[in-house]
DNA sequence: CCCTGATTCGC
DNA sequence: GCGAATCAGG
């Protein structure tokens, strides 16, 4: 495989977009991750935040006690997107918040939970005399700034965050009582090296449970599960091509 | 072990 | 220019 004009472009905006080496090299196929490294690097991409590269070698010469004029790293790409295509960033967790919040959109159920006090750290304790405590100001609320999400949606501002969802009040817990449909079924408490673990329904419906046979030894499975879980691997070229994603994953080769 | 990107060096 | 081999951190 040559490097074509659309595939450098295609490395390219892969490579500017946050995407990883071994994607890049999966999208465009018949390269390595090494040869899109090595390509990304003769093009003059910028290089990316790197685990092996962080050390200064500049820090050998005269124990260097100078101020030295803070770095201030220019704001490096986003570290490594966790969606392969668009890197979106991951909206700021609710941020510690002043005392006003907005009331709860749930009617109060039952008050036999006691509000739980989150003990704010006050440090009234006489450490030193500096007068940190410093006045309280007041100050007009600002304008609410919004920047747009991808897709043109109004990412909320940082004052205007919805406080999270009410908890459900705690419950009493009561004792679960083992219901007719699970008698006799192998349940997750009864898991162990030596019953098979293949699950029968799905997690969530009431009468999940596991096969529960004498495993097949050597595997978490009974004979009949692991004739299941472990096939034969095929050529490559048998292979059925995996559905497409619906996003539009990486192009079929 | 796996992953990552950077670098080297023979081709 | 290319990319496998290698290095080195997480």
């Amino acid at each position: 495989m040559s490097w074509t004009d659309e595939r450098i472009d295609t490395l390219r905006k892969r490579w500017e977009a946050g995407q990883t080496a071994s994607q890049i090299a999966e999208e465009l196929g018949g390269v390595s991750r090494n040869a899109v490294i090595g390509k990304a690097h003769r093009l003059g991409l910028q290089s990316r935040p790197s685990p092996v590269k962080p050390n200064e070698p500049a820090a050998a010469t005269a124990a260097a006690p100078a101020p030295t004029p803070a770095p201030a790293p220019a704001p490096v790409a986003p570290p490594k997107a966790a969606a392969p295509v668009a890197p979106a960033p991951k909206p700021a967790p609710p941020a510690p918040r002043p005392a006003v919040v907005a009331a709860p959109p749930v009617a109060e159920i039952e008050d036999e939970a006691e509000e739980q006090e989150v003990a704010v750290e006050a440090d009234s304790d006489d450490d030193t005399d500096e007068a940190d405590a410093a006045p309280v100001v007041v100050r007009p609320a600002p304008p609410i700034l919004r920047s747009v999400g991808p897709g043109g949606f109004l990412r909320q501002a940082p004052g205007e965050q919805q406080a999270p969802i009410t908890p459900a009040p705690p419950r009493r817990l009561v004792p679960a009582k083992p219901s007719a449909e699970m008698a006799g079924k192998t349940t997750l408490l009864d898991l162990n090296d030596k019953i098979c673990k293949w699950p029968i329904g799905h997690p969530g419906e009431p009468d999940f449970h596991f096969c529960g046979e004498k495993v097949n030894p050597g595997f978490p499975y009974c004979v009949g599960h692991c004739g299941h879980a472990y096939q034969a691997q095929l050529p490559r070229r048998d292979r059925r091509p995996a559905p497409p994603l619906p996003f539009g994953g990486p192009r079929a080769r």
